[in-house]
DNA sequence: CTGAAAGCGCTTACAG
DNA sequence: CTGAAAGCGCTTACAG
C-alpha cells in the first residue's frame, strides 16, 4: 500500500501539499495540484482514514443505534439511513439496540473514545435519564447525535420525527365518522415514547367523541404475536369493538389473524387499521388500512443534517414530517 | 481524553507496560499490573481504537455487504450477525448492496485501505468476475473473508450455507405426493446463485417425476409485487397450475394475494409454499407453508469463525446448515 | 519482567 | 503558495 509520504517523494512535494491537494484544504498552484494528481493516479493511492482519523480527533463514520431491525419499519429505516449516508461519504456502524437499555449503555460508554463524527438515535423505547445524559456529553464532547422518530430536542438534541398524535387522531375520526363506537387500541404505550404519542392521539379523538373505553387499551409490543394475543385475550374476557388501531402493521396483522381465527370477518364485524405502512400491507388480504411512513424523508434530512454540521453547528431543531391514512380493505 | 501515555504517568511505569496489561500481550508483574489498573480504573481510561488500528495495520471493524435490507430475511440476517460479532467484541459496518453490482465493485474499491478486519459477504445474487477477483485480493491482503448464504469456496472463501437445492426438492416431493401435477416456480434464477438453487432442487424433483413443464417457471425478483405480477400473468395467459413454489416468503404473498384476487382458493384450488419462513407467514391467512431458515445459526458460526480467525489461517471451509418444510395451511 | 524509542499514515500550526 | 516538523495515541521489536 502506496502512503501519502511515498506519493509525496515520486511527485517531488512534501507531504504537506499532497494533503492539501487531497483534501482541497488549502490553495495549491495548478502545476503541483497537478503533478500530485498524476502520482494518485499511477500509484491508486488513497487516503487512510484510521491515520486521518487519528490526526482529525474525529472519524467519518456513525454510528446508527436501532430498536429492532426485526421489525420492518426499523429494517427500512436502516436501509434509507445507509443509502442517505453512504451518498454524503458517511460510513455506517450499526448497532441494534433490541429494545434493550443495557446495551445502550453499553454502546455509550464506549462511544467517546471511538471518535465517530455523529450519533443516529432511532429508538422508538424512552430513554433513561441515565442514556440521555451520557448522550448529552457525547453532543458536547463535539459528537453529532441526532434523534430520528422520537423527539429529543427538550435535551437540545436535533430531532427528525413523523407526527405520531395527529396521526391516529386522523385514523381514530375515520373510523368514528364510519360509525364505530367501540375503538380497541393495541401497542406499546408505556414503554415506548412514539408508541405513547400515537396511543394519545387514539384517546384525545375518543374522548372528545366520548367515546374512549379504558378496557379497550391493550399495551403490547411491537410484533405480530402480540397482536394476536391481545385480540385473543380480548374475546375471551368478553370484550366488543368493532374497531382496531393498531400501534404498526405487524401488531395489526396479528390482530387480523386472530380475528379470522375466531370467524369476524375483517373489515365487516371489526376494521382495523395498522401503522407505518410497511410494504406487506398491500398484499395482505384484506389488504391492510394504516398510516404512512416516509423513511426516505427522514433518512434524506439526516443525510442533509450532517452535510450542514460538516460546516456549522447544528442547532436543536425539530423536522416533523407528515402521514396520511392509507385507505385499503381492513378498515 | 486520557491517554495511554497518562496511565503510564500516573501509575509510574512505561507505556509499554500499560499496553502490555490493558492487553494481555506479555506476562507483566502482579505488582505493576495493579498499579495500571488501578489507575485505569480511576481515570476511566479506554484504549483508543483508531490508534491501536493505525498501529497494528487492522481495525475491529467487519464490513456486512448484505443484499437488500429491505428483504425481511436480510433483516433477520443482519440483526443476528450484528448481536454474533458484537458479543465477539466486533463492530459492523453496513453495506446495503441493493442488488448493484456497482455498490459493490465501489465498496470493494474502498475496502483495502479501510484495514478491516473481516468482510461478510450476505449476497445471494451472482457475483461478477471482477468483484470476486477483488475479494479474493483482499483475502490475500490479510482481511478475512466470509461468504454468508452464498458457496465461494471455489474461490477459496470460507462459506456458510444453507441447503437450498435440496429444500425445494423435498418441498416439492412434497407436493407431488398431494398429487399435485402442474407446480409452477416464481423465483430470481438467472440473476441469483441462491435462487438459481432453488430453482434447481425443484426442476430436479419434477423432471424425476415426468413433470417439469417449462412455461410455469417464471424467473422474478424477491419481493411481493413480483410475485403477485407473475401469477396475474401467468392466469391471464391461461397457463394451468395447482401447487406453486416460491423462491421466497414474500413472492409466496404477492401470488397468493393475486390468486385471492381472482377468487381461487389456496390450498384447495393451488398450493404455495414459500422460502425462508420469515415472521409473517405464521400470521398471514391462511398461514403460509414454507422452508425453514436459520440465521441465529449462519450468525453464531460467522462468529466462531472470526474468533477462530485471531488466532489461527481459516481454511476455505463450507459449513451448510439444514433446512426443513414447515407445513402451515397455504400447503 | 521492564523501558526507551521508533513508527503506523496522516494533518496542521508555524515559518518563510 | 510551499515545506519542515511536530504530534494524534497507540504497539512492538530491541535491549537489558
Amino acid at each position: 500500500m502506496a502512503t501519502l509520504i511515498d506519493v509525496a517523494r515520486k511527485a517531488g512535494v512534501s507531504s504537506a501539499t499532497v494533503s492539501r491537494v487531497l483534501n482541497g484544504t488549502a490553495v495549491v498552484s495548478a502545476e503541483m495540484s497537478e503533478k500530485v494528481l498524476t502520482v494518485v493516479k499511477e500509484l491508486g493511492f488513497q487516503l487512510n482514514p484510521m491515520a486521518q482519523g487519528l490526526r482529525k480527533g474525529q472519524t467519518n463514520t456513525v454510528a446508527l443505534l436501532v430498536g429492532d431491525i426485526g421489525q420492518t419499519h426499523f429494517a427500512e429505516l436502516t436501509m434509507h439511513v445507509q443509502a442517505a449516508l453512504e451518498s454524503t461519504g458517511i460510513d455506517l456502524l450499526l448497532f441494534n439496540i433490541g429494545h434493550n437499555e443495557d446495551r445502550l449503555l453499553d454502546f455509550l460508554k464506549r462511544a467517546v473514545v471511538m471518535r465517530l463524527r455523529g450519533i443516529v438515535v432511532a429508538l422508538s423505547d424512552n430513554i433513561s435519564k441515565d442514556a440521555t445524559s451520557q448522550l448529552v456529553a457525547l453532543a458536547e464532547s463535539g459528537i453529532q447525535i441526532v434523534s430520528l422518530g422520537q423527539n429529543l430536542t427538550r435535551h437540545k438534541i436535533p430531532s427528525i420525527v413523523h407526527e405520531e398524535r395527529a396521526a391516529t387522531v386522523r385514523s381514530v375520526s375515520y373510523l368514528l365518522k364510519l360509525g364505530h363506537k367501540r375503538i380497541a387500541y393495541v401497542g406499546s404505550i408505556k414503554r415506548s415514547a412514539v408508541g405513547n404519542a400515537r396511543f394519545l392521539g387514539y384517546k384525545a379523538a375518543l374522548v372528545k367523541a366520548g367515546a374512549f373505553h379504558q378496557e379497550l387499551v391493550w399495551d403490547f409490543s411491537y410484533r405480530y404475536a402480540a397482536g394476536q394475543n391481545a385480540v385473543l385475550r380480548a374475546l375471551d374476557a368478553g370484550l366488543r369493538f368493532t374497531g382496531l388501531q393498531a400501534g404498526s402493521d405487524e401488531l395489526a396483522m396479528g390482530a387480523v389473524a386472530a380475528l379470522k381465527d375466531r370467524s369476524i370477518a375483517v373489515p365487516d364485524e371489526v376494521a382495523v387499521v395498522g401503522f407505518g405502512d410497511i410494504g406487506m400491507g398491500a398484499y395482505a388480504r384484506p389488504s391492510l388500512t394504516t398510516i404512512s411512513s416516509h423513511p426516505e424523508l427522514a433518512a434524506q434530512a439526516l443525510s442533509q443534517l450532517f452535510k450542514r454540521a460538516a460546516t456549522e453547528a447544528i442547532p436543536p431543531s425539530l423536522t416533523t414530517l407528515q402521514r396520511s391514512l392509507v385507505c385499503r380493505e381492513s378498515g
